[in-house]
DNA sequence: TGTTTTTTGTCAATCATTTCTAATTTTTAT
DNA sequence: ATAAAAATTAGAAATGATTGACAAAAAACA
């Protein structure tokens, strides 16, 4: 009847449910939901909103798997974002970074990027998708998602 | 009277003219023009639309100049973006590209990027300004530049 | 239980980019 | 002009993020 988000009470529950539909879209590829993957995952959940980039992921994960290898993590990493539990974002420094995937359709977001201190802003904007009709009819262009990066000053930072 | 883009005529006018406008920004810094400078930008001028990387404007420039080293080049790509005549773009391909900038400031566009073949397809977007506005409103966020890029499958690839 | 497959950790390799250095060119002061 | 100071360069070495190779460990399978 309802999406299994539905029934989310607490963020264990959270947790569980996301862990669940990544076993579940491993399993369809034929991939095991391994301690070290469990243990990744559960770290960029903990910290939503933070935009870890993959050190910073690594250190965090070894506190609770210390046995784990930065490779792992890379590999980790890029297997979430094919399985779409993950996103990878560029902010030009550098590094990637990655955000936990919102699976709600309507709830699509992006970045300001503050150009004095660094700080990311998350924005909605479904307004995007006029234009994305507009493009699609014009070019003869499919599109399957897009990206936008917003640079400018932050409040704190005037 | 009027912007000295008006009597452009033809390439070679638009070569003197954007070179005299680096000119006079290095001039600005205290920097000098010097023939590996114009070298790069005059590759970058003549293969406008081809968001070459930094290792192909190496190679092109290389026939003109071919004693320059490869950190020159990617030293005059930093400066030539410092100074606002070209921008780095990123296409999540594991280096940076450059285009050359317009100068004119209705002339705002962006990027479809086919998941198939790799084809960039340049899009003018005035429509954008809209939602600018809105969001420094709503998020007290002064707005400096954008960056948008769509990604989907062009006609060819379908 | 033994065999195959997947995943892992370690370490080496890669690739784009930056830094270092001494040499060269340009500017400036004399 | 000409010597000293400053900017720029080429080439090589260093860096830093990411990937690849490989043998060992873990899990699935037969």
């Amino acid at each position: 009847m309802f999406e299994k988000g539905y029934y989310l009470r607490n963020e264990g529950d959270k947790v569980d449910n996301l862990m669940d539909m990544l076993k579940e879209k491993l399993k369809e590829k034929g991939y095991k939901l391994t301690p070290q993957r469990r243990a990744t995952l559960d770290i960029i959940i903990d910290n939503q909103g933070q935009h870890l980039n993959t050190e910073e992921i690594y250190a965090l994960v070894k506190e609770k798997c210390p046995e784990i290898g930065l490779a792992t993590v890379y590999r980790t990493l890029q297997l979430l974002d094919e399985m779409q539990m993950i996103s990878k974002i560029n902010l030009d420094d550098g590094c990637s970074r990655y955000e936990l995937n919102d699976h709600d359709e309507d709830h699509q977001h992006h970045h300001l990027i503050c150009e004095s201190c660094g700080t990311i802003i998350e924005v909605e904007l479904d307004l995007l998708e006029h234009l994305e009709e507009e493009i699609e009819k014009n070019h003869d262009f499919e599109i399957k998602d897009h990206k936008v990066k917003f640079f400018g000053i932050c409040s704190k930072c005037r």
